[in-house]
DNA sequence: CCTGATACGTTATACTATAACTCGTTCATC
DNA sequence: GATGAACGAGTTATAGTATAACGTATCAGG
């Protein structure tokens, strides 16, 4: 399976198709994905990567927003909240979820080079450690898997 | 699987057989358990749980260690770089290793309530996450798999 | 309108982590 | 025994991440 993060493709789409899928998503819920939460959005589905919550908040002070760091914390938050974000809590950062409403348990790869990041699913990982965590009695809530390392792209000795 | 995490158990034995470990794994290296680094280790091992670095900073200074930052991560990087400690990176802390010196990949269970943190093992799932980004040509470095819930003793509702 | 709930902005502060430099000890080499 | 590299541990200072607490604007429902 190629994974978009490691490859050229028309990110346009992953952009647009994650926008829309988010507008639908939170009217559904009756909340409201107002201007700084659509923007900070926007701005996480610009890569995929991983990007700290000050750089998101600098783009969205650039953008007329406030300053303050809850504006950015809020914002992303909200985000993770209603499954349009990820928390990568190896870096302390945010990314735009590639999987967006899909209701999916998912696991990180992390380009310690390039910082591209991809979702790989990760449901049967999930169920094995459910039922892992189930023999000593522990009741999973929050899962998460991260692992970093070298994407396709620089593996390969660079030619300088 | 009981885990000794979530049971009453004789946590000498634990402390007693980690240390011991400890000592003879970094002498092995050529390594030295330095008087600063096995305190940060006995104090890890207090508990089976998570301990942030500015506490165990507090208690090496009590202890007449030094009082800045340095001197915890100094130390608690060398544990971890030794197998001796685990980074748990979803709490932003760091924990003694329950089976140090088995070369072992483990996943963490935290309990929510009681911050008790056990650790399981991983090998399994590593490999079938191994595989699965194998797929996409990724080459995993580091893997971190962590889930957070309550464990047996903190789901039974609380008698006030 | 009025009211409660939500969202956004602010200030201030807390918490986590690393850079860069100094000093003393250890230990192999001369 | 002197020399110098390697290491460990201490310091100061700073960088980076996150939240608490409060005031105001906006918006939906009655
Ligand atoms: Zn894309
Ligand atoms: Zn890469
Ligand atoms: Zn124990
Ligand atoms: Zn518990």
């Amino acid at each position: 399976m190629r994974e978009p993060a490691f490859e050229p493709h028309d990110h346009r789409r992953c952009v647009d198709g994650a926008l829309q899928t988010a507008e639908s998503l939170i009217a559904a819920r009756g909340l409201r994905l107002t201007p700084v939460r659509r923007r900070a959005l926007e701005i996480l589905l610009e890569r995929h990567g991983a990007m700290g919550a000050y750089e998101v908040l600098e783009r969205l002070a650039a953008d007329g927003y406030g300053h303050q760091p809850p504006v950015a914390y809020r914002a992303l938050d909200f985000l993770v909240e209603n499954g349009l974000a990820h928390r990568i809590r190896r870096l302390n950062a945010f990314a735009a979820c590639a999987h967006p409403g899909a209701d999916h348990h998912a696991a990180f790869l992390i380009c310690r080079l390039c910082n591209a990041l991809a979702e790989i699913p990760a449901d049967a990982l999930r169920n094995h450690l459910l039922a892992g965590a189930e023999e000593s009695g522990f009741a999973v809530e929050r899962l998460s898997i991260e692992a970093l390392g070298l994407c396709p792209n620089c593996q390969s000795p660079e030619p300088s």
